[in-house]
DNA sequence: ATCTATTTGTACGTATGTATT
DNA sequence: AAATACATACGTACAAATAGA
């Protein structure tokens, strides 16, 4: 088997608390700990690695910062392996897109390609209380946006209709990328410009194509729902080059 | 502006490290500093933060983590701002799907809408060296194997042509997921079960695809680039589903 | 090549906080 | 309520790395 760390020998050595977190990974594979396993105590791992306890502690440090982790004080306290949570996952990713700028069309040419599929998976295979969560979705933003701030709120809760979607994927990976772009569509807050007025009509076809979209999922029609998402996306897209909007990275947290 | 740490009350608190780290990220997006920029020092921190050195240096390992600083000893050293790299990226990622367990069919379900994608968008953009560069990677693998070693550089060779594809992306969101799967299958260790004999037949029409691809890719035909690309993910995949294949999940590092 | 200044890295002892029993 | 078992935080001292004189 070949070692987890492949490392070329002419970058700077890594600092101990890095080896140390490296260490424990391999040791925790190796071992077949899963999540909610226990790992060794400070004390015990400070003896293991013949290390000060800082040591240890930023390397446990690094551990929980990757989401592998997580501590607790206290008796039958210690750290212990945790799964990555996928907010922590779409957190750090998110940070290597925070350098990048990424366009509202990079987001959209990938979103024209994949929800489509993602819907046609979905359809007949959703149960009843979520084919009712997206319908309670969709019903809050059925009339147009009164003001700015009402506007805002309602393209949010459009987005989350999406985010519903993706957590029912089957295809963790598909539910994961188009989840992610969700948050960053979000994240992305979008100010409208006052002289660019609200195309209402836009606005209406998308929520026209979200009540036939469950309707289509329900019914178990894959090809219809695959047909709805690409209008939708195609409408969505529209509506997003016609608003002239302000685009705010920033970082991301827990 | 909203606090980038929204967090809601119910949680456990936050460490102090954790809290610290947080506090610089405010900092630096609030600051303004770009990748390469100066953070202040340990000791500066110590009496900016009131806290003591192991608080910050757990402070500093976290944002490491993350890929958002890098540090350095000496005069003129400390920690700097650092835009996180791609690889990192990718690590940090592959954790969070190391507990989710994909199928080939996963990713493959994906890839044969993205790439094809990707395969248009840089017919006619891509500069004369990528396009030999992509040339000699395809003469590794143009004579069938002899033995299952060589097979199985040849495969990770012959995905190392998509990484060539992905890194030349215009779209930053399109080249990180392809270059993203491209390491996953890489990662998944591939052992042919010797009872599954080669189908020597799949592997030279990707081998052929692959050399299509780069003449429609220079003579700047999108639409034959997609094609193509599509036929070549069809029978990889099938290459793919034909090998019995044993998966093995493992951590990444650095 | 050697020294020196600067800055991070490691070590360790002690005290405090926190949750379980 | 008290004892216990953990992590958490602090402060000092010293070691290592690196740039520049």
């Amino acid at each position: 088997m070949p070692p987890v760390t492949t490392r070329s020998n002419t970058e700077p050595r890594l600092s101990r608390p890095v080896q140390v977190a490296e260490s424990i990974k391999d040791w925790v594979v190796a071992e077949g700990l899963k999540a909610g396993d226990r790992l060794p105590g400070e004390a015990d791992l400070i003896v293991r690695f013949g290390m000060a306890k800082g040591t240890i502690r930023e390397a446990m440090r690094i551990l929980e910062a990757q989401g592998l982790i997580k501590t607790r004080t206290g008796p039958g306290g210690g750290s212990f392996v945790h799964e990555v949570s996928r907010e922590r996952a779409k957190a750090l990713l998110g940070n290597y897109f925070f350098f990048k700028n990424l366009t509202i069309g990079d987001i959209y040419q990938l979103r024209l390609t994949l929800e489509p599929e993602l819907a046609a998976s979905l359809a007949g295979n959703l149960p009843e209380d979520v084919l009712q969560l997206l319908e309670r979705n969709i019903a809050q933003y059925s009339r147009p946006a009164r003001d700015l701030e009402e506007e805002r709120a309602q393209h949010v809760a459009s987005l989350r209709f999406h985010a519903i979607l993706a957590e029912q994927a089957r295809n963790p990976l598909l539910g994961f990328v188009i989840d992610f772009m969700v948050k960053l569509l979000s994240d992305l807050t979008v100010y409208r410009r006052l002289y660019s007025p609200p195309n209402i009509e836009l606005w209406q076809q998308g929520h026209d194509h979200q009540k036939a979209l469950v309707k289509a999922l329900r019914d178990g029609d894959a090809d219809c729902a695959r047909a709805i998402m690409t209008d939708h996306m195609e409408t969505a897209w529209k509506l997003m080059r016609q608003q002239e909007v302000e685009v705010q990275n920033r970082f991301i947290s827990e």
